[in-house]
DNA sequence: AACCTGACTGACCAATTGGTCAGCTACCCC
DNA sequence: GGGGTAGCTGACCAATTGGTCAGTCAGGTT
């Protein structure tokens, strides 16, 4: 192997560490020993390729965003599925359904907390904002420009739409009021559907097992 | 002054101090000399009164809701305002509005963030949410009995109205898509307003200078 | 007045933590 | 093949932190 490739790999390993011990743990205790054993490296590895606790977990939140977010983008044939069903998809991707789901939304609230007080924490939370909501608002234009949904402002459906997803999403990590992940889809489909001119039922996301 | 007031007296000092405290720094980064200075008093008193650190600041963030909470309970006599008025008033309560607004806001958040992982802090924000829903379930309740809103389900739509000011209220404080206090209202009343049959355009909540 | 108890302090400590540094090793280039 | 360098390690450190403890002091009780 390359000595790039090494420490690209090696760069990888201590992020993908970061991020799981950072969504089991929270950020305010999470300590370098435990990303350096989680990556099989030391501590003074990470102060290599971090210069602080600070920036390295940071990058790890934008690392997790990254990845899972080309992977979103990369899994559906776009010109096959309805809209509403692509949209219904992306909806439950921004929820705390399964294990990295669930994870995603952790790492997401951290930042958002961090984003309060924290400069560089709200500019990255900023851009990885913008890059959901365009994201989702590329969906509800696209489902306009195909004729299955009605016009609207897309901008402001999308932030009504992370808004939601935050909001119940919290919810149901809290467990509180008996919320569901289906409760959750119902209310927010309920919400979004009249200002799309629809009125079916939310579309069956199903499992990510198809897609693979 | 007797004995027990003046206990009363300086757990209140502290359990305030420790409010603001975390407000501004951030839980993770709240130490005890901080909450110790700004409330007067020693480290050492902080553990007399409290336990530990993490009791210390569980009991603070259930201080901080049982004091607004009394307070928006008493500020508006119920029998006068249209109940359109109240539920905007309410909602206008769930938001980062004015400095004591997003004080309460960002411990909420904290706590939430806390809930994840801790189980103590998991039961009283749970409690404290349903506090919260029950509230505004209330102010609905009574507005459909005043026959000014159409019926509904009161918890399915506090649920909703509490998301909406969770994931907005994030938004706002995160400053990301030029979201405003005054978007968000207008974006959570375009929501809600259909569900009770209302058409009126979001009530103006007005400051809170006048209630005092 | 003598005593006692609760509230509180100042000094202190053990433990932890992020970060540093000299040095080791494998690979690359000449 | 040998010098240089990037990647990485183990040992170490300065600083911080939550928590402890003996002791002080005021106020109430007898």
């Amino acid at each position: 192997m390359s000595a790039e490739a090494r420490t690209e790999q090696t760069r990888a390993a201590i992020l993908r560490a970061a991020c799981e011990v950072i969504a089991e743990t929270g950020f305010e205790k999470v300590r370098m020993r435990m990303v350096a054993e989680r990556a099989g490296v030391s501590t003074a590895a990470l102060h290599y390729h971090f210069a602080t606790r600070e920036k390295l977990f940071l990058e790890a939140l934008r690392y997790s965003y990254d990845t899972t977010g080309s992977e979103n983008a990369a899994s559906v044939p776009p010109s096959e599925a309805p809209h509403s069903w692509r949209l219904a998809r992306a909806i439950d991707d921004c929820l705390p359904g399964d294990t990295e789901l669930r994870r995603d939304f952790l790492l997401w609230q951290e930042l958002h907390l961090r984003a309060v007080r924290d400069p560089d924490s709200r500019s990255v939370a900023r851009d990885l904002y913008a890059n959901l909501r365009d994201w989702i608002a590329g969906i509800v234009r696209d489902g306009q420009g195909a004729g299955e949904f009605e016009a609207c402002d897309v901008g402001r459906l999308a932030d009504l739409i992370i808004a939601l997803t935050d909001g119940y999403g919290a919810r149901i990590l809290l467990g509180a009021s008996a919320m569901t992940m289906d409760d959750a889809r119902d209310q927010i489909w309920a919400v979004v559907a009249p200002q799309l001119g629809l009125r079916t039922p939310v579309p069956a996301a199903g499992s990510r097992a198809a897609a693979g």
